[in-house]
DNA sequence: TAACCCGTGTGATCTAAATCACATTCCCAC
DNA sequence: GTGGGAATGTGATTTAGATCACACGGGTTA
């Protein structure tokens, strides 16, 4: 999902070669070296849970390498995916800020290294960089948006096929900036598909055959080509 | 919907009686100082768009007194409607931090009266003080929650009959803070209950009326109380 | 007082999509 | 390879709830 291939973890965040293409570490050389002191690097095995959804929120974690799920679940068991978390994304900050357990629950979907900050730690290097709090505050509007999208995915648009196509174009978007080329690698099995489009397993098998079928979209393998954004467009209403 | 009902606009942001109920604008007395020089006052009549889904975002926006329709609507006329903001409540702040245009509209539904500041010298305020981006960041979080809870409720109570509930449940709490007695004034006509829940008018009419039938909840002229909050967290699966 | 509009109440359809129930294919471990 | 467990594909059935089509009341404008 992610442009960037970084095949190992950085050491630490002065030298990390990818620093400048992650928001929130993208901090002036000042608040950097007290960035870099703080907290703990971690490394998580595929599957591993870095926090569940109704647990204190008692650290903020940065994603240095690897993808993270970020989900959440109804006492019956349905799920609702909300996004696929990427290096340079910050996870826990909406729940840590407003001092509420994690509404979320955060599994790694390959083997990744996360910097951990323990909470208060955090919030007084917030309170020491004013950068940094920009930042934080900047983060806090992609995810506010990000959720609205979803918000208003679910809402507003009617059918299954249009929350589906609506679904892939965001992810097309936000995949392949700016090439004229709407191509990503789909990583989800139709049934987290459906999770994330709330709709059922069987409808978006039928439907991504549909969209096929309608040359609006090829499939090869595992990587997604949409040929036809307008048609997809239109679905949307 | 609101606890506090402030009968005259404050005169400045100094004197605001309610400024401790406010969460943004409770500073410390020399950020207050600095807030109160900025930005403009202004009133707005009864049914005036503050701004209009996909303006520019131009201006941070925060409620001294009145309440505001916070909502966004589809190509197709559809409308969701994200909260009913109220006194202390920021407007247009993720827009502004993520620098894209407004993902909302706001309209008065009250006569009510507006801190309006101008974005840039909003973010430089912000950056002259730690402690108001502090505020802006868990205003950000707390919108944030918001609408998280809004998309759960979306895409996981698999029911009309859940998202009414969860709905109704959600108003209830955060408005009797504490007492025991869940009761609010609803001022949505069961069309804009409906446009919140995801559902149809006629839906929301006849749900209601067996919520009342069944003696989960009593509705005495605009004023809703819930009687057996457990049994509709039930319903919510 | 009539004429009107808006919000509400309630039945009778109609339909998208969930659900159920399998067949098939894919892929990884052994 | 070969077996087994996912992940997919596809039909038949069922149903929640959208939509349509009214009827009613209460408030305000003329």
């Amino acid at each position: 999902m992610a442009v960037v291939h970084s095949h190992h973890p950085p050491e630490d965040c002065l030298n990390c070669e990818h620093r400048h293409l992650r928001m929130f570490c993208n901090l002036t050389p000042e608040a950097l070296a007290d960035y870099d002191k703080i907290g703990i690097m971690m490394s998580h095995a595929r599957g591993a849970k870095l926090f569940t959804e109704g647990d204190a929120a008692r650290n903020v974690f940065v994603i240095c390498f690897g993808q993270v799920k970020i989900s959440s679940t109804s006492r019956d068991g349905k799920t609702m995916i909300l996004k696929i978390a990427a290096p340079g994304d910050v996870m826990g900050l909406s729940a840590v800020l407003a001092n509420v357990p994690h509404e979320v629950t955060a599994e790694a979907i390959e083997p990744c290294t996360v910097k951990t900050v323990r909470k208060q730690e955090f919030v007084d290097f917030l309170g020491r960089h004013g950068i940094a709090s920009m930042h934080a505050a900047q983060s806090l509007s992609g995810e506010y948006l990000t959720v609205f999208h979803d918000a208003k995915r679910l809402a507003l648009s009617g059918s299954a096929a249009g929350r589906l196509a609506r679904l892939l174009l965001d992810w097309g978007r936000s995949t392949a900036n700016g090439k004229p080329e709407i191509r990503f690698t789909m990583a989800l099995t139709h049934e987290e598909i459906a999770n994330m489009a709330g709709t059922s397993r069987e409808t978006v098998t039928r439907l991504l055959n549909q969209f096929r079928r309608d040359q609006w979209i090829t499939i090869r393998g595992t990587s997604l080509t949409i040929v036809k954004p307008d048609q997809l467009e239109k679905l949307t209403a």
